[in-house]
Parts: C-alpha cells; sequence; structure tokens
DNA sequence: CGCAATATACCCCAAATGTGGAATTCACAT
DNA sequence: ATGTGAATTCCACATTTGGGGTATATTGCG
C-alpha cells in the first residue's frame, strides 16, 4: 500500500516528459519501460543496459530525466551522473538502486542526482509519480532515504562530551581565530594589541592543553570543533 | 491537486498516535486540532500557543509527534525543540512553519527535527499524513524543502569557478593530505618515502599555486576546498 | 624523438615557530 | 589579605619553515 509522504501542487504539464533509462535487468527495464511509455505524458526516449552506452548517447537523447540503476555492470550510475554532467547536460537524474547503504545514496547526491530510490520498497506507478515530482521541481526520495539525507543535519546539540576547547581562555580563543584567519603569530599580536611573546606564551598553552606541538595541528582542531 | 512525492510502504499502525500541537495562531491551531481529533487513529494530547508553555508540558504529554511552528510569539520553535530533546525526549518532531528560508530549514534539522513542511503549500489532510509517515520513520517534506535539501549534497562538481587545487599534481595533494593529518614535514616525507627537502620543495610550489605564504594557510584553504 | 611537466634532491639564509624558563600586573574569590 | 588564575611581558636556544637558488631523473604526450 502507498501513501503520500510529501507534500505537493502537482502543476500541469502540457509537453510530454522524455525519460531516459539506464538500467541493466532486462527484467525490470521491460516492465518500467512499457509502464512510462503507456503513460500520456511520458515519453521514453531511450533505454541502456550499462553505463558506457548511456554516457555516449544521453547528451544527444537529451532527455528531461533519467532513471539511472547504480550498480550497472561496467561503470557505476554515480559515474554516468558525474559524466554526463559535465557537459552541462539539463537532465535530472533519478537514482534507482537496490542499495541502500550510506556511501551509494551520498555519493549519489554529492554527484547531482535529484532524487533517490530504492527499488524494492517502490512500485513502478511510484516511480511513474517520482518523474512527475522530479518534472515538478521536487526531489522524491523512498522513505527510508528521506529518513536518512534528513538526519545528516541533526547534530548533538545536547549531551555533548566537552570538548578539551572548553579549558581555553577567550584570549586563548581570540588567538586561535586570528590564525584560522590566517594570520601569523606576529600580525595577530599586532590586530590584538599585544606582544609578539605574549601571543607566543598563549600559543605554548594552548598546544599544552590540546596536546599538539603546532600550529597546523591546533588549527586542525579548532576547525573541527 | 495533491501527488506522492516520497515512496513508501504504509505499515498498519495498531495503537493511536500521540500528537501535540505547538502553533500561536488560534484559527489555524483550532482547525488543525479539529481534522486531527476527527481521525480514528489520532489522538490529540495538547495544544500550546507559545514555547514557555510548551516546553513546560511536553514531556508529560510524551507524545509521539510534535507539530511546531517555528514562528512562536516568545521563544523559537527550533529552541523549543534543542529544549525539549535535552531531555532524551523521544518524541519526533514535525515543523510547520511559514518561512521557507534556509536559515530556518536548516536550523530545524540540526535541532532535531524530523520534517518540515511549509505551511501556505500544504492542506490539512497532507499534514495528517505527514504524521503517518513519521510514524512509520519517515521525514515528510513540502516539495521545495526536499529540493533544497537534497541540493546541499551537490558538490559543484562540474562548471566549477575552477578552485586553485586543480592546478596542484598528484603528489602535492598527497603531502596536503598527510599535513591536515597532523603530520609535519619531516613525518610526511617519511610516510612518503621521500626527502624532507623534497618534500619542502613541493610546499614551496604550492604555496606558489595558492598564493599562500604558511602551512597553516594552505592548510586553512586545503580544507575549505 | 624532443619537450613540458613532474618528482626528486640538495644548499643557503632569514624568518617563524616550539620549548624551557621567569617575572609582573590585575581581578576575583576565599 | 591572601592566594589563585589569567593575562601580560621578556629571554634564550633549538628546530622548523619560508624563500631563493640549482640540478637530475622520470613521466607523459604530441
Amino acid at each position: 500500500m502507498s501513501a503520500t509522504h510529501t507534500i505537493s501542487k502537482m502543476e500541469s504539464t502540457q509537453r510530454s516528459i522524455d525519460v531516459v533509462i539506464v538500467e541493466d535487468n532486462k527484467r525490470y527495464l521491460n516492465e518500467l519501460s512499457l509502464l512510462l511509455s503507456n503513460s500520456p505524458n511520458i515519453h521514453v526516449k531511450g533505454c541502456y543496459g550499462n553505463g558506457k552506452d548511456a554516457i555516449e548517447h544521453i547528451k544527444e537523447d537529451n532527455p528531461d530525466v533519467v532513471l539511472i540503476d547504480i550498480g550497472l555492470p561496467d561503470i557505476s550510475g554515480v559515474e554516468v551522473i558525474k559524466e554526463v554532467s559535465k557537459f552541462g547536460c539539463p537532465s535530472e537524474f533519478l537514482v534507482l538502486t537496490v542499495y541502500d547503504d550510506d556511501k551509494h545514496l551520498f555519493d549519489a547526491l554529492q554527484a547531482g542526482a535529484v532524487g533517490y530510490i530504492v527499488k524494492g520498497s517502490t512500485s513502478l506507478k511510484d516511480i511513474e509519480a517520482a518523474i512527475f515530482d522530479v518534472i515538478d521541481g521536487g526531489a522524491p526520495m523512498s522513505r527510508v532515504i528521506a529518513k536518512r539525507v534528513i538526519e545528516t543535519f541533526r547534530v548533538n546539540s545536547h549531551d555533548q562530551p566537552r570538548t578539551k576547547f572548553d579549558e581555553l581562555t577567550k584570549r586563548e580563543l581570540q588567538i586561535l581565530e586570528y590564525i584560522s584567519h590566517g594570520y601569523n603569530t606576529r600580525k595577530a599580536a599586532e590586530e590584538l594589541n599585544i606582544s609578539y611573546e605574549t601571543v607566543r606564551t598563549h600559543l605554548k598553552n594552548i598546544y599544552q592543553k590540546l596536546h599538539v606541538h603546532t600550529l597546523v595541528e591546533a588549527m586542525l582542531l579548532y576547525k573541527n570543533r
């Protein structure tokens, strides 16, 4: 059974949507292709069973939406997306996959995929709806995927394990801040209107507290604090 | 008109879903509350018109889902989420808002919101569906929102304003990588099995290409590349 | 093949940094 | 008032870095 999970207004689409499918599973490809062909507003412009063919032809097909499998026999679908995108191709990529691990998901999104759908848990009819959603400016995702994407934004705001930076004084933090803007010790001293040697002393103390021995190490910690 | 935008299987829910609404607009609150009360599987446990009341009572109400407005009269809904979450409250937060700017969105997601719905473009019926989605492990978002969330993952792989790092050779990048892990010049040389002086030469060339004069500056660029 | 880019290595000198002290002032709390 | 911690200043010395050379393989490519 299926339900509405993101919310939208569907706008009426005048012209038909050109779609390309990249999928190595013949059986699944046929079913999908058949269904989409029967949809009045969708026109399947091409079907490819591997990444190489897809890369070669997609720019000519110039589809509105590319349905693409990640697990292709030759190159990864992610590579296909990257490659095709290089040409400034305006197509939107909608990933179909059996993988639901984070690596594949985030790789695909970074490559520029606009949606990510896990095959097993999605009906063909839902895929058709996802295509319309893409055209309509949406970002269709499987339920599980949406949750995972959202979770990456979560920061452990509370119960944080108290960083070493808590031990640093305001002055010390101030110095790190200047350093993090590219100032060297002498320049930082000038900006703060204190002596060069004073800044060096502060740095010594900072190193003690952070358990490091160089400015670079201190910076690396500071930037990920 | 409404359409399916994320894809899912709806699992049947036995017990009723406890919901709390935090919303200062009386009119909207009433409509929403009325609708949800009529839903057979939803039980509205409490309604609050401001952040303070919400914080005080939500932990007692212990709802499954909190529908929360961001623009409350006293404190921001985001603060409410943070505050309530401190107690390890297992409720899921579904943000209702009129704001559709990035700041509010990402603040809310970081605070731990599991869904984000823009009021104007969403019917009450869709909000009900969103609640079921949350319970079902989903992350309901307005269409516009999903798109924006997805876009944050996008890295400008193509048509990028061409970073200075493109000019760096593999070796040079490799050296920066070691430095970025806290290695100093000498240690990096050891790891790479090349001479200390060679690494220094590479660093000199890196500085030229990046237009910097210190390791720290190079690191700061590298980490934000 | 020859050329350009890359990787390698070394030298020198000046500047910055890392590390060990020591001492003064000031605010704040006991 | 006394002590403690923070901030400040300074010295001295070793090491590392930054910047200027030069030079020799090695690689990739037209």
